[in-house]
DNA sequence: TAAGATAAGAGGGACAT
DNA sequence: ATGTCAGTCTTATCTTA
């Protein structure tokens, strides 16, 4: 998922630029500058494992995200045979009829309808977010699961797809709230929740525990602080995390506490509402509670 | 206008029944 | 399976600097 990239840090002049393909940014391991967001995949998009083909380009990808796997074939229409010949005017209406049946059969309506109209949504969705095409495979990935798992029975198959793209979220520590997907995917928060967790409970799906470090990172690239300030968020999350007081708390309210409070210390004047408005999530009354919490506990001036 | 305080209500997890 | 409970988050409203 990550790549390196021969290349110094502008900043700190440490060959540790790094490729994230997942969330497509360019940033440096050293410092964590970044300096690219939302790249294009630059590398050929698949590859062939086979030797003797290597570089061959042969026939499309196969992509989870077609509800065919991209695996059709198609009989033509160009009256020609094989070679090149014309074919004879009697077999030529055998071969329309065939072609129309083809057609009509080669998809499972019910199964393939249901595919078709998940991964159109899903590419909607993919616009919005800026998602890799990675996390589509992904999500596409896990919503042939739940369908084969019969989870979609009674929800609605933007439903469950927002949830399968919400967990691969999760599982690649995108910090996408669930309110965020709710809002772009045009459902109700409390109904992508429950189906969320009905669906990681059905699929197992191990997803790790989200850390608000990953959230910070997020708000403070939408929030245009100095580094300087987001380094003291960093140092107030890692110590707040050491003494164990995040535990059972959103992480995001966390993060997000932990920037307003290092705007404060370094003089940088940012709303609590500014804040909230970029985390996309959380309220200023969390703030406010994380807040009071952390300067209790870290004895934080201000 | 931003920030703090208070109160009411909702959703979800843990636990017992 | 269902109900209760403590803790958390959200929304609304009011006060303060």
């Amino acid at each position: 998922m990550e790549e390196w990239y021969s290349k110094n840090c502008p900043r700190c002049a440490q060959q540790k630029m790094i490729i994230d393909s997942t969330r497509g940014e360019l940033f440096c391991q050293h410092c964590g500058l970044v300096l690219e967001e939302n790249l294009e995949h630059s590398g050929p998009e698949w590859r062939s494992y086979d030797d003797t083909l290597t570089q061959s380009r042969v026939g499309s990808p196969i992509s989870l995200a077609m509800h065919d796997m991209g695996l059709n074939t198609v009989i033509g229409n160009s009256g020609k045979d094989a070679y090149g010949k014309p074919i004879p005017l009697d077999s030529r209406d055998k071969i329309e009829r065939l072609r129309m049946w083809d057609s009509r059969t080669s998809v499972n309506p019910s199964e393939d309808r249901n595919y078709r109209q998940a991964f159109s949504e899903l590419e909607r969705l993919k616009d919005k977010l800026a998602l890799s095409h990675m996390m589509v495979q992904e999500t596409a990935y896990v919503y042939r699961k739940a369908h084969l798992n019969h989870l979609c029975r009674g929800r609605s198959t933007s439903v469950i797809l927002a949830a399968s793209l919400y967990a691969v979220c999760r599982k690649n520590e995108i910090p996408h709230t669930l309110s965020e997907i709710a809002n772009l995917a045009n459902i109700d928060r409390k109904v992508l929740s429950r189906s969320y967790r009905k669906l990681v409970q059905e699929l197992d799906l191990q997803l790790p525990v989200a850390d608000p470090v990953k959230s910070l990172v997020f708000i403070a690239s939408k929030v245009d602080v100095r580094e300087r300030t987001k380094r003291t968020a960093l140092n107030i999350l890692e110590r707040a995390k050491k003494i164990g007081i995040s535990s059972g708390k959103d992480p995001v309210g966390f993060a997000s506490a932990a920037l307003y409070i290092s705007c404060q210390i370094n003089g940088e004047s940012k709303s609590q509402k500014a804040i909230v408005l970029a985390s996309s999530s959380t309220t200023e009354m969390t703030i406010r509670n994380r807040c009071k919490e952390l300067r209790e506990s870290l004895e934080l001036k201000l």
